[in-house]
RNA sequence: GCCGAAGUGGCGGAAUUGGUAGACGCAAGGGACUUAAAAUCCCUCGGGGUUCGCCCCGUGCCGGUUCGAGUCCGGCCUUCGGCACCA
């Protein structure tokens, strides 16, 4: 107490003197050493160690992992940065948060960065796994270090092979023939983006369709389950839960089978608009086609037709010589084999109706085939002679029904299901669903993978590895040449093996696993701690740590996954619900989908050369100012443009911060605290900022919760830093009332920008760390405005603004607007129409 | 071609449920401090008019609903994403 009021008296300096303790805060704001000083006491405090007490409600935030390239990009600060907000946020809020990282760190470029430097894709991957950690650490990412994963790391990989075991045992794995991208002058199966215009990205030679027999995951055995589990995602961004039900593209329709003449063998084939039946002119098979091999054709001519198959714009065909009869009226039509007709969906084979599809429109008219009208608009339907009419294209939508036999004057929608029903009762065929979503191929002809756990024994056929056997560890002496077949062939010791089954010599699978298979699952690795764990016992556990954490109640990362790698993880986690380890379905509970960081109107890339590397930022600006300003320049799910003028404005903003703390820290650290009850006990000087820092307090939390608005949370930090400098402390209250003020305003800041609210926190007097502080919580008596102003509208017109007592009454309103000397100018005598008031806001007069 | 999203000052963006368009930041201009510059602090800042009180226009374009539309409805234009012979 003595020392207090030396304090006031102004002697500061003996104070300090008698105390010799107070904490020294540098006067010019300098990001390096305070941010290396909180991360070095975070990192040995274990602040972000994950906790799991029952008392809390648990919170997983997740963001993509990232590939270890060996540098974090942009795109990585920002999609942390939003990470690190939601997470350190809802630790404050009293959650137990798990906030994990991890490597997805398998794949090519390791491959290729051993043949253009000549390191091993191991060692070039874990130095890459150490800078990029570093990194990470020094942006102040508040990341649970102790459930890292790694998914090159055999104790990881090894459940990759786990689960195709498991697959194989459920049928959910299987083997079958596929095209493979194939360089003849490399020797070497190319992958997709290695394939640049049809031509091997190496060495520019025409990229061939190479046959390989490859395993498979009976993705589509789920395709319907992941169809309907799309209504479960209120969480997620509308579009991506469209592209993912278009991705899987169910389509109702129905299987036809026409007679072949001379053949004993039907033509099945499969289509959505039974309403066109009538309308068959001809009809075309895949050039994959079983029936073709029957019909003994011309393999050159067939050969080259399946060379152009599939992404050619041309549609090429020619006639097989057989023909077909339709079923529903006897027509007897050419069969044709043509490049435009997928194999892989449907039944392979279509009936052509060139008068209603664009493509068998554009065939047709290439071939010179016959073009026969059965559905006409329905303003059209008195045409009498509609073939005598040439059509310039298809007519594709839905109308009335003409030359189709009993069916005619039938408007389409209503036909579709009369030919279904009498298809159906004359067994001409049935009804069947069709799904564009297609098996996941997850062979690799690569090194850096997971080795797929098979062996094959001329005795025994193909084996599965044991369980027991597991991992099977991918061998480390190996020769990455980037030429001829995969390196794993070349690798006696790992090629040879003995036969589990009968002990005879056998040789391994030599494919690798696609590395999307690792991340399907990884969300789920990070429940449980680092090193070995045993997924078995977990298969008994009821409540697991798995059931505590999953969902993840948060997954941030960017839209392009938005497909691909969100759908594999959606049937790994049914999959892995199926094998009784979890209980839930949907693995992720809400998804944000972050823009892309762009600069100068296109996407940061090396070959544009408008990248920004953020380790150039720390440098210039510290971590605090690249997450603040990453964060301020636009909302999380929109495209972010990089502006250097705006990083120097969240700069100058955390030096206002700076410089207006270390103006007040050493009152702070002295003058005693005042309990401040209600705003209504300050005197009115001090009411102004007491309410603000209230009203902050609402709209960074409502910001928050409302969807990560963290640009608007932002600003609304700046507003109260511009309204404490223009605050005079000229009283003990009011000092107390801007100590408040500050404390507020570090708390609310320190999601965003942790290192300068953690040092300033301290500076005035307060022990770390500032994140086992709560988030604090506003009084909404002292938020809200005791005036506020009316605004006078004169036919929809802002014609004046009155400053009013909040809460007054509808008439009172009414009245003061009505003798405003303004309103009286303009309405003046007259007559009032009408008058609406908005509560609290506004009043509009109708004259 | 099909599906989707978005168009607001010189720029990034704000306006939460149909209720003051332009919060906050950047850039620009002016002033203070300084021998000077930087930094910092303060002021102005959509366009046009103005008697300096204010008035008119303005959220891609055209129309509609409403007392009132950036916001809702219908039709276009542009840009950006996704899918693309899926029968």
């Amino acid at each position: 107490m003595e020392d207090v009021l030396i304090a006031k008296g102004g002697t500061l300096i003996t104070l300090i003197f008698l105390q010799g303790s107070y904490l020294k805060l540098e006067e010019k704001y300098n990001p390096q050493p305070v941010e290396l000083k909180w991360q070095k006491y975070w990192a040995e405090k274990n602040l972000y160690k994950t906790e799991l007490s029952a008392r809390k409600q648990n919170f997983y935030c997740l963001e993509m992992f990232p590939y270890p390239s060996g540098e974090i990009h942009m795109g990585h600060v920002r999609n942390y940065s939003i990470g690190d907000v939601i997470a350190r946020y809802k630790k404050m809020r009293g959650f137990n948060v798990l906030h994990p990282m991890g490597w997805d760190s398998f794949g090519l470029p390791a491959e290729n960065a051993a043949i253009k430097h000549n390191v091993h894709p191991s060692d070039w991957t874990y130095k890459n796994i150490e800078k990029m950690k570093n990194q990470l650490n020094r942006m102040g990412f508040s990341y649970d270090w102790e459930r890292e994963v790694t998914t090159c790391n055999p104790e990881y990989y090894k459940w990759n092979q786990w689960f195709f075991l498991k697959m194989l045992e459920k049928g959910l794995a299987y083997r079958k023939y596929s095209h493979v991208n194939w360089c003849p002058s490399c020797a070497t199966v190319l992958a997709n983006e290695q394939v640049i215009d049809e031509k091997c990205w190496r060495c520019d030679s025409p990229v061939i369709q190479k046959k390989l027999e490859q395993w498979f995951f009976k993705i589509t055995q789920y395709a319907e389950e992941l169809l309907l589990g799309c209504e479960e995602l209120t969480g997620w961004p509308e579009r991506v839960v469209l592209m993912q039900k278009n991705w899987i593209g169910k389509g109702e329709g129905v299987e036809v089978d026409f007679e072949i003449e001379g053949m004993e063998e039907k033509l099945r084939i499969f289509t959505t608009r039974p309403d066109t039946l009538f309308g068959v002119t001809f009809m075309c098979v895949a050039p994959e086609h079983p029936v073709l091999e029957k019909m003994l054709l011309d393999t050159g001519i067939l050969e080259s037709l399946k060379s152009k198959y599939g992404k050619e714009t041309e549609k090429i065909g020619f006639h097989t010589g057989y023909y077909a009869i339709n079923p529903m009226n006897g027509d007897r039509v050419p069969i044709y084999a043509a490049n435009f007709v997928l194999m892989e969906y449907g039944t392979g084979a279509i009936m052509s109706v060139p008068a209603h599809d664009q493509r068998d429109f554009e065939f047709a008219e290439k071939y010179n085939l016959p073009v026969k009208v059965v559905i006409i608009p329905e303003e059209k339907s008195d045409i009498s002679n509609v073939n005598s009419v040439l059509l310039n294209e298809a007519y594709e939508e839905e109308g009335i029904l003409v030359d189709s036999g009993q069916f005619t004057g039938m408007d389409s929608r209503k036909a579709k299901q009369e030919i279904m029903k009498y298809i159906e009762e004359k067994n001409l065929g049935r009804r069947v669903v069709n799904y564009k979503l297609r098996d996941w191929g997850i062979s690799r002809q690569r090194y850096w993978g997971t080795p797929i756990p098979i062996i094959y024994c001329d005795n025994c056929g193909v084996v599965p590895v044991p369980e027991k056997d597991l991992p099977v560890i991918l061998p480390e002496d190996i020769k990455i040449t980037g030429k001829g077949s995969s390196p794993l062939l070349e690798s006696e010791e790992f090629l040879n093996t003995k036969c589990p089954k009968c002990k005879a010599n056998a040789r391994r699978e030599t494919d690798t696993m696609d590395t999307f298979v690792d991340s399907s699952w990884y969300f789920i690795r990070y429940c449980f701690k680092k090193g070995d764990i045993d997924l078995y016992s977990e298969l008994k556990s009821r409540d697991s740590e798995l059931n505590r954490w999953m969902p993840v109640d948060q997954y941030i990362g960017g839209v392009e996954h938005a497909v691909l790698h969100l759908l594999y993880s959606r049937f790994f986690t049914r999959v892995i619900r199926d094998l009784g380890l979890i209980n839930i379905s949907e693995p992720f509970q809400n998804l944000l989908t972050q823009g892309m960081v762009i600069k100068d109107g296109a996407k940061m890339s090396k070959s544009k050369g408008n990248v920004v590397d953020p380790n150039y930022l720390i440098e210039k600006y510290g971590a605090d100012t690249s997450r603040l300003f990453s964060l301020f320049a636009a909302p999380p799910e929109k495209d972010l443009e990089w502006s250097d003028k705006g990083v120097d404005g969240a700069y100058r903003f955390l030096n206002r911060l700076w410089n207006i703390v270390f103006k007040y820290h050493q009152k702070f650290q002295t003058q005693p605290r005042l309990q401040i009850k209600s705003i209504s006990d300050l005197q009115p000087s001090s009411v102004p900022l007491y309410r603000k820092a209230h009203q902050t307090i609402k709209k960074v939390t409502t910001d928050i919760e409302r969807e990560y608005h963290f640009n608007t949370a932002i600003a609304s930090l700046m507003e109260l830093v511009n309204e404490i400098y223009t605050f005079e402390p000229d009283s003990e209250e009011k000092l107390e009332v801007l100590r408040f003020a500050i404390e507020t305003l570090l708390l609310l800041l320190s999601p965003f920008s942790p290192h300068i609210a953690e040092e300033l926190w301290e500076a005035i007097g307060n022990n770390p760390s500032i994140f086992e502080q709560r988030w604090p919580e506003w009084d909404e008596a002292a938020a809200k405005e005791e005036q506020i102003e009316l605004v006078v509208q004169v036919n929809g017109k802002v014609r004046s603004k009155i400053m009013i007592n909040a809460g007054i009454s509808d008439d009172e309103i009414e009245k003061i607007a009505l003798e405003d000397r303004k309103i009286k100018e303009i309405a003046g005598s007259k007559a009032i129409k009408k008058i609406v008031i908005v509560k609290g806001k506004l009043v509009n007069i109708v004259i």
